[in-house]
DNA sequence: GTTAGCACTCTGGCATGGAGAGTGCTAACC
DNA sequence: GGTTAGCACTCTCCATGCCAGAGTGCTAAC
């Protein structure tokens, strides 16, 4: 009566490695449950479904595939995809003519840097089939390479930094009644002596040195503070922004036909936290990452799996790129995808700091 | 034999508007048809079940109710919530507490204008519970307000175009190699004289006079013409953004519980060309527009509708903002927080313009 | 014009039962 | 020893039938 035991303990030798691969390949392509005789069927293994299944039975305990009820096939589990991941991590590369097609559309943005993260995402949203993810590249300290003031009515101003990282950013000030253009130009003028170059701790320092004697001293301090916490504010916040494209692919996948599994996904989704903190770990290696169901903490990402994978220059300006979808993904696919698309951001970032 | 016709041609009174309401009410908060029996017991009406089954009948037969079923209580028709929303359209409003919580958050914002539009979005899908959107508010042709050249590395320079809107367009320009910062504070010198306060055709012809013998004429004019086919991208992109917010919400209405429905709200969502059109449509009119059910043309958008409300000044920059849900939809608070939210960003936008 | 009464209809939930898929075990085979 | 055929078993899925409940529309009386 007892359970025959079959070297459970022993490893897996490559025939059940084999068919691991062949079950997670057929689960991907069909999202049914896999069973003995489709496999011998479909991928000529020169055995019967009766030794496939003693197979399946030790995969199965090593926590490798599971069941979803006694009567059916296999699924793999999120250790499965774990272990064929590990496997194809080095090899998986993109079809060149996908990558020239993707070269070809970077091509046509090249002059408009604020639009390459977002090319990046729908790149490999419509490449995968899944929903893309991409941040902005974002510096550790944004460091100030020119200020602009440019009046916009009789009581406000736009103040414009242009950072060295290439971003942009802007806010008005007040300004008093009657302030001419002229002498806004001649503050910015002297505010980008004070900031160039520099990131906002030095800047606060600089600008509590101003001479009190200085023309418009008032005006150059309060919008060099101004400037202080407009950088503050944009080095605090960790991922300002992650766009993502092609969330109708993730909803047309069959694990998420009820609505509230969708709503899971969208809510983890919407949740900024984890993602900057995952954002913030992958930008650290300098490779792909992927993060499987259960190996993802917040519980609303346990269906879903991210590949991710940063660019940029570290120290400098870094963002990652990535995907997210079912953990019933086209793994090997994906990972050739963020890797490439990662690499093409490299460069075009390398360019700007040439 | 045959059905007793009653004055089913005749105009519905009073009585049968109250009940009209009543069913809507219901139904909006319920989501379940609503029948004779819940309608007597919950709105003291003072007439019998019967009594409202023949007036739900004559509703029916006008077109403003309907039935899933034989058996079933009635739901309205997008007619009957059309009618509904003309009869409270003008006196639909904000409670004042939340008029001024929403006030205050824009207070914290109020000088960074860049972020006002999603501000709006996300104010709006909170108080509502639905989808919150918003578009920038945008010019109907861009006038240049101020042109700057930063040099980014040695063949790339970074081209910031400051526009009159407030709005910033930046792209990357190549450059000689060699050529300094100083000459390129003294090209956007240049520029400033000619661009300042024009549209792209202004400038296209401005550039094209340029002197041949000018110093550096020939980084001029390569700069002037990327202005102007920056401007005329800008112009042309109808609605170049439409941001969205709590999209959550609408996945957790009952009517949505199948995913394809969900799906197909979606995909309405991510075509973006339609609702360029209505955005174009409502940025003519001056106060709160409804789009119920079908009266939207996508199939896609045959169960939701959508409220929406321009901000801005005619002529210089609009924008729009809006609510969309399901048609069962809270119309007299999505209605009232939209009007205000539309009029409080027209005095933001007033106070740049002032 | 309003109402009580009633027959009728349709949904939704639940139990039933058979077909199909796939398993795990046993015993025979090479 | 590993491999395989055979078979009983389990579980899902789907169709069917049935019943309770909700709500209607009609009729006849008020």
């Amino acid at each position: 009566m007892a359970r025959r035991i079959r070297r459970s303990t022993g490893p897996l030798d490559h025939r059940a490695h084999a068919i691991l691969r062949a079950v997670i390949d057929e689960y991907v392509a069909s999202a049914t449950p896999v069973g003995s005789l489709a496999l011998v069927e479909r991928y000529g293994l020169g055995v019967s479904s009766a030794t496939v299944r003693n197979i399946l039975a030790e995969l199965e305990l090593s926590g490798l595939l599971t069941h979803p009820h006694t009567s059916a096939g296999r699924i793999p589990t999120d250790e499965g995809y774990r272990w064929y991941v590990e496997t194809i991590m080095e090899s998986a590369l993109m079809p060149e003519v996908e990558q020239l097609m993707i070269r070809h559309q970077f091509g046509q943005v090249e002059y408009a840097s604020e639009h390459w993260f977002r090319l990046a995402a729908s790149t490999i949203a419509t490449i995968t089939r899944s929903a893309g993810l991409a941040t902005p590249a974002k510096p550790a300290a944004a460091h100030v390479r020119r200020v602009d003031l440019v009046a916009i009515n009789d009581r406000l101003a736009s103040l414009v930094l242009v950072l060295r990282e290439g971003a942009l950013k802007q806010v008005l000030v007040n300004i008093e009644s009657g302030t001419s253009q002229d002498t806004l130009t001649a503050v910015a003028a002297r505010l980008n002596a004070l900031v160039t170059g520099r990131t906002a701790t030095d800047i606060a320092r600089a600008v509590r040195r101003i001479p009190e004697d200085l023309p418009e001293a008032d005006l150059i301090r309060r919008v060099g503070d101004r400037i202080v916490r407009t950088l503050r504010e944009y080095d605090v916040d960790a991922v300002e922004d992650i766009f993502s494209d092609g969330l109708l692919n993730v909803m047309g996948a069959p694990e998420f036909a009820q609505s509230d599994k969708l709503r899971r996904v969208f809510s983890a989704l919407e949740n900024r936290a984890y993602l900057g903190e995952l954002v913030g770990t992958v930008a650290a290696t300098g490779d792909v990452s992927v993060f499987i169901g259960h190996e993802n903490a917040p519980a609303d990402m346990r269906e879903v799996a991210l590949v991710l994978a940063p660019y940029g220059q570290p120290g400098r300006a870094v963002g990652v790129v990535g995907v997210l979808g079912p953990t019933r993904m086209a793994y090997p696919q994906a990972i050739g995808t963020v890797r490439f698309v990662s690499g093409l951001m490299n460069e075009l970032i390398d360019h700007l700091y040439a």
